[in-house]
DNA sequence: GTCTATACTTGGATAGAC
DNA sequence: GTCTATCCAAGTATAGAC
């Protein structure tokens, strides 16, 4: 039986605890996607999630740990999201609307952004690069077999082989999601992705494939 | 006439003056390169450049500034290169052959990389975002005329209005680097590369344009 | 578990000798 | 113009009080 004395009552503690494990991880989030890597400090996060710098290495171990936590929290946090959004894409328009629309969400929460900062700056902290790449491995993975799903039974398999063509994806969200921090404006990747819807469905019709039609009225 | 004394004389002073100025610009490349942004800093320059931490500051005032050094240089050393290839390209298959050895050169050099480094890092500091965006608004010029050169005339100019296919481009540039870095392998971009030049093949002959014959026997 | 204080390191930037 | 020495700010990480 647990002896009474000062509250340290076990669930609530571990409960508090977690919380501020909670608020560290989303504040990582914000920072890498507001101030990016480089502006990612163990100072920085902790004043964020408006609690003590040494939380961090209590919490984490190190700075680069808890950025690593932030990407597994951002990675699972989306992916099944994401895997029900592709799982719907049974056309190449499917898959482009699908795209669209997950690069809108993600740009908006700094999702994109969060990956973006982590790829690059992993590079000047050795052996940090290798712990990204695992992370990133199922994003890349969704995105082979949503294309696998869109062109099933497509004759555009043929061109469009489906490890090239995720490659192609999503180095399109990085890059994209690049211009658009340097702009400022995202309005030109949305442009993009306008196209690239238009340019799916004469994939389509070519193909015979019966397709979704339009949400926005695009005469 | 000059009087003699102390070898300072001006031509051999200011030679060496500049000498140390593009040994600072040459090691900034290679750091931002090798390092990234976040490893960029006065003292490993210096250390590459085998001068004084204190001189990067002496010639350039901070090392940010270098850095933007660096990037005008990368800028104005393969613009003109790339000016001549993309001129010569005046189908879609010639875009794309233009487009795969431009990365390759850059991906060997690291120019990418450079470019990479700065728009990412460049978020970290107030202010620096919209001068690494300046200096890279020649080379999205340089992609959108590249686009409506290789489309002249076709009529697949209609499919891919000039504006979005370079903003695509650009950013398949940025995406697909990034992805090489993460990767420390560069053969999926090219596989990528070598499949754009298949559908741009296959865009050509749909549109009835005269098409360069393959340089790889891709039969 | 959380905070404050502090040791230690690295990096930007300047001063002064040569 | 270049180097050495140095100052100062910011960052990581740890120790110890509570």
């Amino acid at each position: 039986m647990a002896k009474a004395g000062p509250r340290t009552e076990s669930g609530t503690s571990r409960a508090r605890s977690a919380d501020v494990r909670d608020a560290l991880i989303a504040a990582a989030i914000e920072t890498l996607a507001q101030a990016g890597f480089a502006g990612a400090s163990a100072r920085e996060i902790a004043a964020r999630a408006s609690c003590s710098q040494g939380l961090v290495f209590y919490h984490f171990g190190s700075v680069n740990d808890l950025l690593l936590a932030a990407l597994d929290e951002v990675s699972t946090r989306r992916m099944d999201a994401y895997r029900r959004l592709v799982a719907e894409a049974t056309s190449v328009t499917g898959l482009a609307d699908a795209a669209r629309s997950i690069f809108i969400e993600d740009l908006n929460s700094g999702y994109v952004r969060v990956l973006v900062e982590m790829i690059t700056g992993a590079q000047s902290v050795p052996g940090l690069g290798e712990r990204v790449a695992e992370r990133l491995a199922p994003w890349r993975d969704l995105a082979e077999s949503a294309v696998r799903n869109a062109l099933r039974g497509s004759p555009a398999a043929r061109l469009l082989p489906a490890p090239e063509a995720a490659h192609a994806i999503v180095a399109g969200f990085f890059g994209l999601e690049m211009l658009a921090m340097l702009d400022g404006d995202s309005s030109a990747a949305l442009a993009v992705f306008g196209r690239a819807r238009s340019l799916a469905r004469l994939l389509d019709v070519l193909a015979g494939v019966k397709v979704p039609r339009s949400r926005r009225n695009d005469r």
